[in-house]
DNA sequence: TCGGGGATGCGTATGCCATACGCTTAATGC
DNA sequence: GCATTAAGCGTATGGCATACGCATCCCCGA
């Protein structure tokens, strides 16, 4: 009877996977799950994480604080619905593409792009994914390996390696731009210069003075993030092979 | 003069790398930074980051709140001390090492020990490097490919590539591992099944069925990791050979 | 047409949190 | 021994999440 475990189920994941009854009675409500998500997301978007706290998502949204918990559980609640609103559809492809690497990147790119819109997002996950949002990313990024040899297990990890990189590069681009308006835009390769004595950190001396933390030299950093997806996806290419000729 | 751009830093970077004047004068310390930031990396460890606060930091040292301010100057600072102390130092290998791929997956495998030993490392590094912690390890991965023909930029991005994934690896390990008490070892699979219906995630359905997310079938999460790093290291190669041919 | 059930909106209160300010205390060097 | 100087910390402030309970208002059945 599976329908027993879903009613042991937290209220939260019924609502994300709309088992939730609809109610119809009572006062008609001025807020809705929606507008509060939205809101919180629009907030966070604007202000950073940090700044996201349930008296201000109040003010913005013009009720008392404590409404929002007639829609929300509490800030966790809240939290997964941002996660599970905010990450949109995955791209479409069919179950097992022809060209997997076409595909992947294009995965890929959508949610590099996701996680530049919303820098929150990866900074609010701690917990692997349990919503409708974050499995149909995950579905869709399985999917575009349908196509290969690959073992599911494989695909798997093949899948984390990706989202793992996205995250990851996402995140340091954001924290790299974020410099809000305290110090120029260069400010961060200017410190490591002063910091990074040659004597004790040669290597990063010599990459420093390359100028790879400089942005306006050398690539864009949309470049640099499609530069090391490609030599990722060698790798993935190599382990296809094997799995092939295996 | 590169002296006066030193006196604009911070005070958290110049005790960080050492510039701090020495007082000698005044009550003798009962506290001192380094037992600060080892109580609280103690803290962090034990009962994770969200139970790090002032008020319990200071009653595991034993003093009062406010004393904890006149070594750091707040929890940010607080938060930078440990970030550097954590890491500890990177593995050792000379500027030029032979066995480019020996060496990365060397460090690649201490550093994942490290953030599985301080899984909060993952959770507050918001902003790039500035201490010297951290820093030694960036350039010690660069020196890991110092006998490679890779421009320095490339390497840069080899780096953050492995980096990336030895983050991701070890922070889903972490949220999957440490779900404390309230559910057994394999309730996020077990909730997976009852989720991820076959009509509407079939790719996601069928690698659930083949025992993806099962903590007890297949390989052991550090053999998961090497492989997920070998994949990696693969496209790595591709790369060094390409550049070798060029 | 009109109660009454039921959910909504929200005022109040609690307890935790970071931390500014300034006083007390004690060690150093003259 | 006394001035100087910094350490330790008591108090207070303002923000935070949120438990609890009441007032409000709407749908539904009579």
């Amino acid at each position: 009877m599976p329908d027993d475990i879903g009613n042991e189920l937290p209220h939260v994941l019924n609502v994300l996977w709309g088992r939730a009854k609809p109610k119809g009675r009572g006062r008609t409500p001025a807020l809705s799950l929606e507008r509060v998500v939205a809101a919180a997301i629009a907030l966070a978007d604007e202000e950073g994480l940090a700044a996201l706290s349930m008296a201000r998502l109040a003010e913005r949204l013009g009720c008392a604080p404590m409404s929002l918990y007639r829609h929300v559980a509490g800030k966790d609640d809240l939290q997964l619905f941002m996660l599970n609103a905010a990450c949109g559809p995955p791209p479409e492809f069919g179950t097992a593409p022809a060209d997997w690497r076409g595909s992947l990147t294009r995965w890929a790119v959508e949610l590099f792009g996701v996680y530049r819109r919303h820098p929150w997002i990866v900074q609010l996950v701690n917990s692997p994914p349990v919503d409708p949002g974050q499995l149909a990313w995950l579905d869709a990024a399985l999917r575009a390996l349908g196509g290969t040899p690959l073992a599911w297990r494989a695909r798997f990890s093949v899948v984390m390696l990706v989202l793992h990189y996205v995250r990851g590069a996402a995140q340091l681009l954001t924290s790299l731009s974020a410099e809000p308006e305290e110090r120029a835009d260069g400010a961060y390769a200017a410190l490591l210069t002063e910091l990074a004595h040659p004597g004790r950190f040669p290597a990063l001396a010599r990459a420093i003075e390359a100028g790879v933390f400089d942005p306006h030299a050398g690539a864009a950093p949309d470049d640099d993030f499609r530069a090391g997806l490609d030599h990722l996806l060698d790798g993935v290419g190599v382990a296809i092979e094997r799995a092939a000729q295996a």
